[in-house]
DNA sequence: ACATATTCCTACCGAAAGAGTAGGATTTAT
DNA sequence: ATAAATCCTACTCTTTCGGTAGGAATATGT
């Protein structure tokens, strides 16, 4: 599995701190009950969103999240990327730059590397705001039974 | 990582048979003396293989195995799945028919089901030909600096 | 016939990652 | 002051990953 729960998890909240909008800040125990989350658990997963810059918050009471910038300005890769750390589909393809020592005769090595740009590719393609507004035809293209295939 | 060693080995494996060609069979020893991994490890990896139907096997002295195809009839894709079982990027997309029980009204679903046929449409449209040929093109697509942007 | 080289099969094992839990300190609105 | 929230550190249980070990069955060459 490349997306783990805190992934999963972390584009849940975005979504659903996207649709709940700019009518304040919303608590952590909100957005738990209402994706029937465990809020513990969340709150590990925002912590790691707020500290990348993704969220404001507010302490205190009344206190909560919503989201830094405009859900179209957001790209589900960055919100991946920042919660799961990588999602290289392989270990041998981890961070720009750093390269197994066997890289240069390795035949399968173009594969990985393709693979990961068809994945970084095509998340890089859709933002919060394609999930929010159910954009199928985006999101599953060809493969979008009740999309119209004449257009 | 969605690949794990078992599944990037296996492919190791299949390239090495299908460099070797028809010469006769090639024993495991060879393979991972070739490859330099583990014979142990590599032997609980190719039993996979070899039940799937992708190898033929001969056992005994001077024994071995060899591709039970040509190389350009194996797609990456089914390499990949037979060792790993599944290579769906989340848990929620697993196998045909069965899934989770939120799926009417979850709207990150729709972005997990695109993010996984695109892997799995990149990965058919690789065959184990192209990785001894070398075809880059068709592996690494827009990406690949060698390759001529003219054609 | 026999030694040898090979595949085949079952079981085990330590380390790391995944998926959470627990408890409390700090901050802020009322 | 109190209640409601974020923030922070540490712990724990389970599963998967990445192998290892030992031996049975089967062919081959001499």
């Amino acid at each position: 599995m490349m997306v783990s729960t805190k992934g999963r998890y972390a584009l849940t909240v975005m979504v659903d701190l996207a649709r709940k909008g700019e009518d304040g800040y919303v608590s952590l125990s909100d957005i738990a009950e209402s994706e029937n989350l465990s809020m513990k658990y969340l709150e590990s997963i925002i912590a790691i969103l707020n500290k990348g810059g993704m969220l404001k918050s507010q302490r205190g009471k009344n206190g909560g999240y919503m989201l830094a910038r405009e859900p179209k300005d957001y790209t589900i890769n960055e919100i991946l990327l920042l919660t799961e750390g990588t999602l290289a589909p392989v270990n041998c393809i981890m961070q720009e730059g750093v390269q197994c020592e066997k890289a240069a005769t390795c035949s399968t090595l173009p594969l990985w590397a393709g693979l990961d740009k068809a994945i970084e590719n095509y998340l890089k393609g859709i933002t919060l705001e394609d999930i929010i507004t159910g954009n199928r035809k985006k999101m599953l293209g060809d493969y979008c039974e009740s999309c119209d295939p004449a257009e």
